[in-house]
RNA sequence: GGGCGGCUAGCUCAGUUGGGAGAGCGCCGCGUUCGCAACGCGGAGGCCGCGAGUUCGAGCCUCGCGCCGUCCA
């Protein structure tokens, strides 16, 4: 069976079984700001399992992308050496939310397992809970293990292997794992399927309480699973790894064998470019922040084991396409983006070359400077600098080094890197984590049973709907809220839109019938499945519960958020016209005021490509095209070609919104009846956010009309104080500028000819013999620092040897420059004179001997510092 | 979120006790040549990222900000 087959076979399993089959997440959490990548097939479900969120199904069954690259889970470093562990993989999975439990599970796993599948009984170990820790031994499952396994074959496990538990708070139980026994190989057990039962939920303060309903989480990685079904020692020799380590090999003209070192960078480079594949496939992008550095390390990991097996150009990209054909039918979004992806692989390939070529020269410097000590060995904080500020890989540092007989001090680079780890942990300890606070409900089931109805997308008013829970400031549940204070409703029914897929949150007002008026300011969720609440400031009367109110929403604002919600719809659709298909929403807000659109793109757009862009917006305008909103399931409206956004969860019935003919897109958002509704659409920015990524801003309606005839005002303003036409404005401010400049050298030219004066400057009454040597001094005026520098060259040229001392008036200050001819900079040096004269004008100064400047702030001392020049020179020379 | 490095001519980059903004390549003109490359001579081209501060004086020192790169979280 092929591992496609496997996979389908699963779900076909389940389905059979009543399982909903359930599309997998994206690698990118998008509800789980503190979630780096998706790590469980549970994940999606976190919600459902605490009874937080009511699904139409109990039962699901689900293939998941998996990303174990940071945290509890990572096997960023097993990955080459390693046979069986991945930074990416899938995860079959079957749940149960209080439905079936330990009985079902198990007989569904042992079924699938030995009947479907074939495999044979008697490879099969099983394990339970031993008991540890205060929680007892899983009795039950040991007895419902016994009906198919004999109990030599039954392992007990402490809390290592068999509770499972999310995290430190949150749902866990005890579990059962299930090992296929090889016999051979470096595994000859090895674990292939483990079935969660859970029936806790873990307070913060360490105790166990029931969950509302015991459930069940399973999880196996397809990739182990299909080894041992094709009966291959390694994850690598099955139909998963083959095309790509063929592909490699062609690439490299190593076949996946020849060598252990070599195998171990073929594995990595299998590995790594499934990971980049799925994770730009999925919206990140290489950074050098977050989950985008996540996505370069494993890029670069896979560069550098490239180099290691001969490689020179860029070559990760070329194995996209292997890996689209074998993966596409499951994961159709690779097709639609690989493109785009190749083009981001590719770009961060060329990035990495330049780091190592910039890189380079310092490297060779440090190991120039180690083989001049008599150890030769490279500092380990020469190698941290060069790896932590200039990008440098370590593992280059150490080749590198080695080629030319120097080794390098690991421990020491060892310890500089921990030292830069706490300090970063340190930090984000203190400032970064906010603890984001929760609501305390009262009755909870009531309000579940009320749940979040949003009635905004047809009315903007709605009468007569009962207040059901009222919050004050810190979220505690109150009776009523009184006039001057703030807090937290929530209604029945709601016409308040909150923010999400961009889309910023309402505004508006609440009314009761006694005169009791409340200012709308914001919306937040409570938690999903539970009413919205609305952020409120009391401006009259008091808001009692069970209250019915009138809600308002500002509609003038809401109807300029419409506007630029439906522009960014026909923005994206036209990006892609112009630009390419690799454009992807990267992040988008918006606000009543403007949009904001960031996407995936390499370089900044032309100035005529953003004049056909907006040309385009504006012609879907002016068509006064109806919007149309339907609602759809999901798979329905992805197959209908929907354009489904990065890292958004969505349900299972979406609304798809569509331009007919131009944009359609998945989209909980409110847009205009009409496209003409949006009036008119002017881009007034863009630019880079991160590297791949371009942000445009923009305004439609009344903004954009205000916008346009500002311009027009400024322009008007520039035309009319340069006295001519518009489309001369630009030629004239050239002349402007070119003249400009011109007079200024010339004022420059003028200045020092008069400041020469007219005899000549050497010879004339301001020169005088000191001891043999000539000796300038002349007071000018009005000339820059600039001018002084050429007079006195002047001067110089003509004196041929001698001291030349200038002093020059500007404003309130001094400027004093004195220059000594080269032939006398041995006996007497034109810093030392500056120094000397500066103080007599309150200043100071300094400089080389043949030319020095000071400067001072007592203009009426000028005379006075040119009639010390003498005797200090004098006494300077010795004479 | 934190650390480190960078930002100087169209490009690649020099520029230390703070005191005349430079080189190479490219560009324009002239010369040399049958012609081209090469060579020679001449020239244009700079808010030294932005803003404060210290100083008589800042590309250089101090502080803030922006952008790029890089590492850690």
């Amino acid at each position: 069976m092929t591992s496609n087959e496997l996979r389908a076979s699963f779900l076909a399993y389940f389905e059979q079984n009543g399982h909903r089959i359930v599309p997998g997440s994206p690698l990118v959490p998008g509800d789980d700001p503190t979630l780096l990548f998706t790590n469980a097939g549970m994940n999606q479900f976190k919600d459902a399992f605490l009874g937080r969120e009511k699904r139409e199904y109990s039962r699901a069954a689900s293939s998941q992308k998996i990303m174990r690259v940071s945290g509890k889970h990572n096997d960023l470093d097993n990955v080459g050496p390693s046979l069986r562990h991945h930074t990416f993989f899938e995860m079959l999975g079957n749940f149960s939310f209080g439905d079936y439990f330990k009985k079902d599970a198990i007989a569904f796993a042992w079924h699938l397992l030995t009947d479907v599948w074939k495999m044979p009984k008697d490879r099969l170990i099983v394990s339970v809970f031993k008991g540890e820790n205060g929680i007892p031994r899983d009795a039950e499952a040991y007895d419902l293990w016994r009906a198919f396994v004999p109990s030599d074959r039954i392992l007990e496990l402490g809390a290592d292997d068999n509770f499972w538990q999310m995290g430190d708070t949150g749902p866990c139980g005890r579990c059962s794992e299930i090992y296929y026994v090889r016999g051979t190989g470096a595994d000859p057990e090895i674990e292939i399927w483990n079935n969660v039962f859970m029936e806790f939920d873990r307070s913060a303060d360490g105790t166990l309480a029931p969950l509302p309903a015991p459930s069940i989480d399973t999880g196996m990685g397809l990739e182990r699973l299909t080894a041992v079904l094709q009966h291959k020692d390694s994850n690598y020799d099955t139909d998963v790894f083959a095309p790509l380590l063929k592909a490699i090999g062609e690439l490299t003209g190593i076949q996946y064998g020849a060598t252990e070192k070599s195998d171990t960078s073929m594995r990595i480079v299998a590995d790594h470019i499934r990971a980049t594949t799925f994770l730009i496939g999925d919206g990140v992008i290489p950074s050098n922040e977050w989950r985008g550095y996540v996505l370069r390390k494993i890029m670069r990991r896979a560069m550098r084991h490239g180099k290691h097996l001969g490689l020179t150009e860029p070559f990760l990209h070329h194995l996209v396409p292997v890996l689209t054909q074998q993966m596409s039918d499951a994961y159709p979004e690779l097709r639609s983006n690989r493109e785009m992806i190749q083009k981001t692989i590719l770009a961060e390939e060329h990035r990495f070359e330049t780091v190592l070529t910039e890189g380079l020269p310092r490297l060779e410097a440090e190991i120039a400077k180690a083989l001049q000590t008599p150890a030769k060995v490279l500092s380990g904080d020469a190698a941290f600098q060069l790896y932590d500020t200039f990008g440098v890989p370590y593992d280059f540092i150490e080749d590198t080094a080695a080629s030319q007989g120097v080794s390098v001090d690991r421990a020491e680079f060892e310890l500089a890197m921990e030292g830069q780890r706490d300090k970063a942990r340190a930090q984000s300890a203190f400032g970064g984590s906010r603890k984001r606070e929760e609501f305390s409900i009262a009755d909870e089931t009531s309000l579940k049973d009320v749940g979040d109805q949003f009635d905004g997308y047809t009315t903007t008013s709605v009468a007569d709907v009962p207040v059901v829970a009222l919050f004050d400031e810190a979220r505690q549940p109150v009776d009523s809220l009184a006039s001057g204070s703030t807090g937290y409703v929530a209604l029945a029914r709601s016409p308040f839109y909150l923010e999400s897929g961009g889309q910023v949150s309402d505004s508006g007002t609440l009314r009761n019938g006694g005169g009791a008026t409340a200012a709308v300011e914001g919306l937040a969720r409570i938690r999903p499945g539970l009413p919205r609440v609305h952020r409120v400031r009391v401006t009259a009367g008091a808001l009692r519960l069970h209250d019915h109110v009138t809600a308002d929403v500002d509609a003038d604002l809401r109807d300029a958020t419409r506007r630029n919600h439906t522009a960014t719809h026909l923005l994206h659709a036209a990006l892609r016209e112009v630009l390419g298909t690799h454009v992807k929403q990267a992040g988008s807000l918006v606000a009543p005021d403007r949009l904001r659109f960031d996407f995936s793109h390499f370089q900044a757009i032309a100035p005529e490509d953003l004049e056909r862009i907006e040309r385009i917006v504006n012609e879907q305008i002016v068509r006064n095209t109806p919007v149309q909103t339907d609602v759809r399931s999901t798979d329905e409206a992805i197959k209908a070609g929907a354009m489904a956004l990065f890292g958004e969860k969505y349900g299972d019935k979406v609304r798809v919104v569509s331009v007919p003919g131009f944009s359609v897109e998945l989209c909980g958002g409110t847009h205009v009846r009409a496209t003409g509704d949006i009036g008119l659409f002017v881009i007034v920015a863009e630019g880079g956010v991160a590297s791949g990524v371009r942000r445009i801003e923009a305004l439609t309606g009344m903004g954009a009309f205000n916008w346009a005839q500002q311009q027009r005002s400024a322009l008007r303003r520039i035309v009319h104080a340069l006295q001519v036409n518009e489309d001369q404005a630009v030629g004239a401010i050239e002349r402007l500028q070119s003249e400009a400049k011109r007079l200024a050298r010339e004022v420059t030219q003028l200045k020092t000819k008069v400041a020469m004066g007219g005899n000549g400057g050497a010879g004339a009454d301001d020169t005088i013999e000191i001891g043999g040597v000539r000796l300038i001094r002349r007071r000018v005026s009005d000339l820059d620092k600039e001018a002084l520098r050429t007079l006195t060259d002047s001067l110089k040229a003509k004196v041929r040897s001698g001291v030349i001392v200038l002093a020059c008036t500007n404003d309130q200050k001094v400027q004093v420059v004195v220059a000594v001819t080269p032939d006398l900079t041995s006996r007497v040096k034109a810093g030392q004179i500056v120094r000397e004269l500066a103080p007599i004008v309150g200043g100071g100064g300094g400089g080389r001997p043949d030319f020095a400047e000071a400067g001072g702030k007592h203009p009426e001392k000028v005379d006075e510092l040119l009639a010390a020049a003498e005797p200090v020179i004098a006494r300077l020379l010795g004479v």
